[in-house]
DNA sequence: TCATTTTATCTTGACGTCAAGATATTCAAG
DNA sequence: CTTGAATATCTTGACGTCAAGATAAAATGA
């Protein structure tokens, strides 16, 4: 009986015809991301980045050496709109993580670099974050892991058609 | 060859010594709940509703008659801080929807009770969304969300130890 | 009883986000 | 060419959220 169960029950009490699993799914879905996201916060405060910063950090180091891209190519990354992506530049550029200098070839665009602090920053940070997520995630063994994966996927791919 | 597949090469390719299974999980959680919200909100919005105020109504609704309960019990309920449930109240308030009286038992406390108004709009909008939960999770058959929701629930059990 | 601690709610200030719109540049059709 | 459409980024204003602190009332215990 955990939280999600109680509000189950208590809908139950009042609709007994509602058809309630995918609120269940949903609800633990959400709790569990709540908890996952403070717990992955933790890593990234004692990095001083929040969960933004990272995620455009990361976002540039992962995509390999020169760690640049341009800040369209962050939104499709991201999932964020141009306005979030343009606050979140500002931040990291008053930081001196990265760098914003003109596209040479097309003068609408911008290119966003890793500066060598913030290539320094990220790495170290990205280490902690993987060990924590891993720590994060014991609960579930090996199989159980694959197979959530599984799942996961099968339902993400009816909201993001894979290419391939 | 989904999106998180992607973000997963990218570091494979940088970092072929991390053991990624933990983050291609959380991501394609967070990618979910990304869609999965949406997909709620636009149910919401059809009833002049967002997550916020739809979460506070849908917790007073299915406690039962007469629904009302103290801002601590809502705090409670909804995993959100005390600030953030003042200002859902004042809103709730203001739209005429719940209204809040001092407590004849503690004269620190507040009861929010549902208005007329605000039981007929949340009645009305549960029905959709119940719909729309169960429209949202068609992408996975009986077994295959018995089988995820088992899973979830050993893995916020980690989070939040169920009392019973 | 009275002082201390705990509880319940609200206030304040900062931040991250989005939608809608503004600017500037490039592309494409005739 | 030239002009209209599309693209890339930034700006603005509103909102939801949180942490930290303020206020008031109740509970505790000496």
């Amino acid at each position: 009986m955990d939280h999600v169960d109680k509000i189950l029950a208590q809908w139950r009490a009042e609709h007994p015809e509602f058809q309630l699993r995918p609120m269940g799914l949903m609800g633990r879905m959400k709790r569990l991301t709540t908890h996952l996201t403070q717990g992955l916060d933790t890593v990234f405060a004692a990095h001083g980045l929040n969960a933004a910063s990272f995620d455009v950090l990361a976002t540039l180091r992962r995509s390999g050496a020169p760690y640049a891209l341009t800040p369209s190519q962050l939104m499709d990354w991201t999932m964020v709109t141009s306005g979030t992506m343009t606050n979140r530049l500002d931040r990291l550029e008053a930081k001196g993580l990265v760098d914003r200098k003109k596209s040479a070839q097309d003068a609408r665009s911008v290119v966003v670099q890793l500066t060598v602090k913030g290539l320094d920053l990220i790495n170290a940070c990205v280490s902690d974050h993987v060990v924590n997520q891993n720590r994060m995630t014991e609960a579930l063994n090996a199989k159980e892991q694959e197979e959530l994966d599984r799942l996961l996927a099968k339902w993400l791919a009816a909201f993001e058609p894979p290419d391939d």
